[in-house]
DNA sequence: AACCATACCATCCGAATCGGATTATGCAAC
DNA sequence: GTTGCATAATCCGATTCGGATGGTATGGTT
């Protein structure tokens, strides 16, 4: 029941995530992803499945099941496992970031910078447009951490509309 | 020789940069990557022996060895592969980027700011300070690709310095 | 000539990740 | 009572990761 395990980007998700929302299940870890940091860190819902499953494993959850209907499994955060999100809380990240940005590899390579401005543009005013009502529909009070992350995501995709927006004309 | 293979980001870089350099080694090829995409694009140099040899099976790329010295293997594009560079760089890419941030993944989940943002606002300084050093060195002539890569990389670090200052205070 | 420090260069391998195909389950409508 | 849909879960082969490890040329020192 808790033999030793590595605590990987993946695992400090999942129990970010269930620290922030009780018991839950794969599905539910499934949806919270996919509506709040899916935004700008990818996982195949997959592995929303399988790590829970190690982290139980390794002592950092509980599992069970439900009573009636589908018997889904659910989830919840041991000691262990708020212990270890605290501290992956507390532990500073000097590392920079990773921007995988498929067009940005084209247009390094060569590619022709108004054929990809043009498309780019289009993805990207849309996933501000999606922010920024986002920013609208976000409370006030509550944890702060989410309003600023997506203060940031925001600027980021300001920022590059404009840069593909410059470069789509003449 | 000529193996169907599936063409990954992984094989479209290593093309995009054979493409560029003519004949190379693995080794030349991990230099060029920390160089350039490296700033933005991760991969282990493992890829960077493995990959040229896959790709040589698939056809896309001749091998040789050197006649003298080290005997290091040395590969350049075959007409497949410069085939497959020229059609990938002209598929329009939709998609958005996924910005791998730790920092933005810990302060979502509630780490402290200015904290974060004190240690995050040397690595992005640092950052910034370095692409305009590149910015000056890089030639005006030669293509535009590297440059507009640069510029938009510029940019990007030039936000994120400001929103990590902004954070760091009060 | 033998040594050794230091780049330079290459491979290996277990674990984690990816992504999509596939299957199953409950519910409501017809 | 079967059809259709949204929900929910699992599987699996291929790819990627990241670091440990191990070779090889070069130049300087004794």
């Amino acid at each position: 029941m808790s033999n030793e395990i590595e605590l990987t980007h993946t695992s400090h998700i999942v129990l970010g995530l269930i620290s922030a929302a009780g018991e839950v299940s794969p599905y539910d870890l499934k949806q919270m992803a996919a509506a709040t940091i899916g935004n700008f860190w990818s996982l195949p819902h997959s592995q929303l499945y399988a790590e829970p499953a190690r982290l139980a494993g390794g002592g950092y959850l509980t599992e069970r099941r439900e009573e009636h209907g589908r018997r889904r499994k659910l989830y919840a955060l041991t000691d262990r496992g708020r212990e270890a999100h605290g501290q992956w809380l507390q532990v500073l990240t000097p590392e920079p970031y990773m921007l995988r940005d498929l067009a940005l590899l084209k247009l390094f390579f060569g590619a022709d910078v108004q054929a990809l401005a043009r498309v780019q543009l289009q993805t990207h005013r849309r996933k501000l447009a999606e922010y920024e009502q986002l920013t609208e529909q976000i409370a006030e009070y509550g944890p702060p951490g989410p309003r600023l992350a997506l203060d940031l995501g925001t600027r980021h995709e300001r920022q590059t509309v404009e840069f593909w927006d410059e470069n789509s004309r003449d």
